[in-house]
RNA sequence: GCGCCCGUAGCUCAAUUGGAUAGAGUACUCGGCUACGAACCGAGCGGUUAGGGGUUCGACUCCCUUCGGGCGCGCCA
């Protein structure tokens, strides 16, 4: 109805253009928006106030032109000049409830649109270290990039979801240093636990593994471990850093291969958990990529070749560097150390030269907000590898904020303190969590109040919109108890029956959907999904409690009984964009 | 100190991307079930959009500035 509206608009900045009130090389770009307002009628263009300049003359005396050029056109009621040059159209109402046969037509792609044309992107999201259980930081990330992808999925991309593994690198050993540590605990040494090793709860599960499948076999005695090692921190010339790290390569060199099946142990222990966690939130990947999978089959190499052949590389003090500031980063970056070693970011110039290597259109990054100084570095060595800018979109989601009992909840991975998705998922539910999520917009600060979530879980908004969903259900069941099965092909031949405000009302909302899904999709903001459906929901609860659906009257039940079963239709596929389940009862 | 993000009703958040009288939920005050589920509906209360300046027909939105909050600024990942 909209694009109508624009195409007749259209025809009249052609014929204003004809009649010379505006310039032959003008190209206004034409808005229809949505009224907010029911007396501004039912769609608004601002098009004579774009105008008025360039035609050089007030904006309510063009808006007349407009209108005086306007075509006849059948849905077309009554149009108006408002405020200081606003036209507004009022559709007729038989038009409006054209909208209920698409609905049906097209079922679960009812609001599909191609906006997307068909071009590929990748999006890749969560990516936490394979170091512990995911904590209610992710969770935030994941329901987002999920529901980023739907959308994406749903607005014509061809959509690949991928989680980049970070199993490589000195975070894995620390973490597989933390295990076979604990591991020697359980054996009976005993010696302080490093201040930088990892804590948490989950290390002494790993390390019971490791003692299931190699006995006593491991076992070191405490005082050959710590010979030789830099003291922790707290104690006289103490560092935590050199501590670890000089336990790190003790325990390389004490193991010898058999400390990489420790770290292999930890590291399915660990992934094991991850996947079955967001399997749980229904968060779902097409593939997972392993960092190290980069370095075993020379990617990295390749990658910094590239950069070297456009001249990008430069040693200075032992190391390589790749000359970011040419592309407006602060500073050049170390790609390899003085002592050899590739850096993280090597790895992950090498990724996105992967990436891109599998020709995906656009590449989509969701980090968190934490690690936007890596922006330009990154974006730096796309351009250095001739690529469009615009290739690459990095989404930055903001840790949620935790409260409990109105106090903060300081979290930090390494001291084992966090709330873990899992439990926040267990108490809360994966659908209230989902929904709670991604109602904010992703950059804005978020209060995560654990106690509303948890206790007081029937008052998230989620449970409002799957009601109307419900609710629905049992309505029609009811109808078939009594004997007033619903007759699709009736109750579209009745919908000129429906007059009532709240019917013209739902319809309006239901045609709204598909450009919803246009729009958010386009900037990545699912959270319009969420208020959409809200609306929806409050849509039809208005309705309900106005007026009875199962009436004697046949025809007028049938098509309010249709009316209802699109709005069903439409909750479904809003809700199933956001991974979130519509009950037939609750 | 420099850079990025943010600041909207008592609280948690929206605002069709520059449009009309800034809207929801929650809290508070009223009212609505012998109707298809009251996990619902209706009404009221609540605002100098952090402050100031600018751009234009028009600013929560764009620019400058001050204040306040978060994050980042390693040959860590």
């Amino acid at each position: 109805m909209k694009q109508q509206l624009a195409q007749i608009l259209t025809d009249v900045v052609q014929q204003l253009k004809d009649q010379g009130v505006i310039p032959e090389d003008a190209a206004p770009r034409i808005h229809v928006e949505n009224t907010r307002d029911k007396a501004h009628g039912d769609f608004a263009t601002n098009l004579a106030m774009m105008l008025t300049k360039m035609a050089g003359m007030p904006p309510r005396d063009l808006a007349q032109k407009i209108i005086d050029l306007l075509q006849n056109s059948s849905i077309i009621e009554k149009v108006e000049i408002a405020g200081p040059g606003f036209i507004n159209f009022f559709v007729n109402d038989s038009a409006k409830f054209d909208v209920v046969g698409q609905v049906f037509e097209k079922a679960d792609d009812y609001g599909r649109c191609n906006v997307g044309q068909g071009k590929s992107v990748l999006v890749e999201f969560v990516s936490a270290n394979p170091t512990g259980p995911l904590h209610v930081g992710h969770g935030r990330g994941a329901a987002y990039g999920a529901s980023v992808a739907n959308l994406l999925d749903a607005a014509g991309f061809d959509v690949c979801r991928e989680y980049y593994v970070n199993d490589a690198g000195r975070q894995m050993d620390i973490l597989a240093t933390s295990v076979w540590l604990r591991y020697l605990e359980q054996c009976g040494e005993e010696f302080a636990f490093p201040s930088n090793g990892y804590k948490g709860d989950y290390i002494f599960d790993i390390a019971s593994q490791v003692r299931n499948q190699f006995a006593e076999t491991l076992q070191k005695p405490a005082f050959e471990v710590f010979a030789g090692i830099t003291a922790d921190e707290g104690q006289d010339d103490g560092d935590k850093e050199k501590h670890i790290d000089d336990l790190i390569e003790k325990a390389k060199h004490l193991l010898g291969s058999q400390y990489y099946d420790v770290l292999q142990i930890a590291i399915n222990s660990i992934l094991g958990d991850i996947k079955d966690d967001l399997e749980g939130f229904n968060v779902r990947f097409d593939n997972w990529f392993s960092e190290r999978s980069l370095m075993d089959t020379g990617v990295i190499d390749a990658a910094l070749e590239k950069l070297q052949k456009a001249g990008k590389i430069y040693e200075k003090g032992g190391a390589l560097w790749f000359r970011s500031t040419d592309y407006g980063d602060e500073k050049d970056r170390v790609v390899v150390r003085d002592n050899g070693l590739k850096t993280y970011f090597a790895s992950d110039i090498a990724y996105h030269f992967n990436k891109l290597e599998r020709g995906f259109d656009v590449l989509i990054d969701i980090w968190g907000s934490d690690h936007h100084g890596y922006i330009p570095r990154v974006r730096a060595a796309m351009e250095a590898m001739e690529t469009n800018p615009e290739q690459l979109e990095v989404l930055l989601v903001q840790f949620a904020v935790l409260y409990r009992g109105g106090e903060k909840v300081a979290m930090s991975t390494r001291s084992g303190q966090f709330v873990t998705l899992r439990e926040l998922r267990e108490e809360v539910g994966a659908d209230a969590a989902r929904f709670f999520y991604v109602q904010r917009k992703s950059e804005q600060h978020m209060d995560f109040d654990l106690d509303l979530a948890k206790s007081q879980s029937n008052d998230n908004p989620v449970y409002y919109i799957q009601y109307a969903h419900a609710r629905i259900c049992r309505v029609l069941e009811q109808a078939v108890d009594k004997g007033y099965r619903l007759d699709l092909e009736q109750g579209m031949a009745n919908l000129n029956l429906l007059t009532a405000e709240h019917e013209t009302a739902l319809a309006t909302e239901l045609a709204k959907y598909p450009e919803v899904i246009a729009r958010a999709a386009v900037v990545y903001e699912p959270h319009q999904i969420a208020y959409y459906l809200k609306d929806l929901a409050n849509g039809l609860h208005s309705y309900y409690n106005a007026s009875q659906f199962i009436v004697e009257d046949d025809n007028l039940r049938q098509a309010r009984l249709t009316l209802i079963s699109a709005v069903k239709q439409v909750l479904k596929n809003g809700l199933a964009l956001l991974d979130v389940s519509a009950p037939q009862s609750m």
